[in-house]
DNA sequence: AGGCATCTGGCACGAACATGCGATACCCAC
DNA sequence: GTGGGTATCGCATGTTCGTGCCAGATGCCT
């Protein structure tokens, strides 16, 4: 199964550099091409969702607009697409808002052909493959944004608060039906395991739901997880 | 002038490694080595100003205490330090507890010995050199900071082309579908976002439990974690 | 003694999910 | 063109889950 990538890239030069690199390895291949947002745009508008390359590569720098456009919509179509920008700027502007559109890699031009390749296997294998100068806009942005603790909001409900959260615990019974729904256990199986009957489940459950500010098994599983409080994995 | 390194790590092997490593390149010297807090404590304290290491390596598990003292501590005492964590864990409490140490670079164990100098040098050059898979959490926790997430957003990523024992592999949709489904996605709501109805989420959900062999929700997740076909967490 | 948290249990109802059995359509390979 | 794989839908049925609302039994703290 190869990897299909769109290219957004207004520099003839560099967009078939990028192409021949892609081009010659086996494992990926060029599905799409553009030096425009407009042309991006309408080909994606016009893209058979089975179609849809997994990643795509965007310059920030357009003719007609920016490359967070690009990203933007592309991300909208497809929320699992990866997209990674290759720019030649990387002031903590363009770095940030690339981020919060939702770019997952950030690559500055100049890098050795052979280790595109290699970013866009990390990117695919879930990394967020940076060049180094952009990690450290970012790290600096990170440091800045962590002193000054978000916004008071009158938030109706609280959601995956970082670890400066209210110092939430489980209670022992709440942490081992945790354990055992993230292991797949139905109610009935947790209430067998722990002998006790399923409406206590329910109760322990509901606790759970509630401290961790979720509503389903999947989403107290990936937040338990995120907050390490799951011994297995 | 050469760099001088300070390295911190327990694990003999790996610190002896690393030390070959460093030994063997003209621009790098290695000037001191500990395997506890306690001895790097010691010697930072006693150490004469112009004889402190530009760079400093460290490991985050030490037998007597945290890397990230050892982290705050050479901060403290000369702030211009470039400090990198060198660790075999991952995890995003890890990760950011050493950004807000102030490290300015962190690597997974295990990279290619050649790529340390390389890392070492940009991270003198005022980079900061990542791992892929730690700079995934880092902008992970970035964009949950950024804005307030309520509820399922458009955003990250996943997809996997992952062979384990039989030959069994996940159509795009059916990525696109699981991937959504481990964010905590509903029927409706993967419906929505993937424009198709419900019935047709039902049919991948489906067609991916009989390729993974699985009954629900999370039993599948987890599978798919486990076979490295879910990067985020 | 009263307050508070934990653990235990119950009932009910609607929503979400798991699964069985269909169907149509496209595209590609044999 | 026939068959297989994928993607798109539909319906039906039983199960599981999420949640509201309820209450007794512990035990600990002030």
């Amino acid at each position: 199964m190869t990897q299909r990538i769109g290219l957004v890239e207004d520099d003839e030069r560099v967009r078939h550099a990028l192409a021949r690199v892609i081009a010659r390895s086996p494992g990926f291949t060029l599905w799409f091409e553009s030096g425009t947002v407009l042309g991006a745009s309408e080909w994606m508008r016009a893209c058979a969702p089975e179609n849809w390359p997994e990643v795509w590569l965007v310059d920030l720098g357009l003719p007609d607009g920016s490359g967070l456009d690009v990203i933007r919509e592309a991300l909208s179509l497809h929320p699992s697409t990866q997209v990674m920008v290759v720019s030649v700027f990387g002031d903590e502007e363009k770095v940030l808002d690339s981020i919060a559109a939702g770019a997952s890699g950030y690559l500055l031009k100049g890098e050795r052909d052979e280790d595109l390749l290699l970013h866009l296997q990390d990117l695919l294998r879930g990394g967020s493959p940076m060049s180094p100068m952009i990690a450290r806009k970012v790290l600096n942005r990170m440091r800045v944004m962590s002193d000054q603790p978000s916004r008071p909001r009158p938030a109706d409900r609280v959601i995956a608060t970082a670890p400066s959260g209210p110092m939430v615990y489980l209670t022992r019974r709440e942490q081992e039906t945790l354990d055992l729904i993230a292991r797949g256990y139905s109610y009935d199986d947790v209430a067998v395991e722990l002998s006790m009957s399923a409406n206590t489940v329910r109760h322990h459950i509901r606790s759970i739901y509630a401290k961790l500010g979720v509503h389903s098994k999947v989403e107290a599983v990936n937040e338990a997880r995120r907050r390490n409080w799951l011994a297995v994995d």
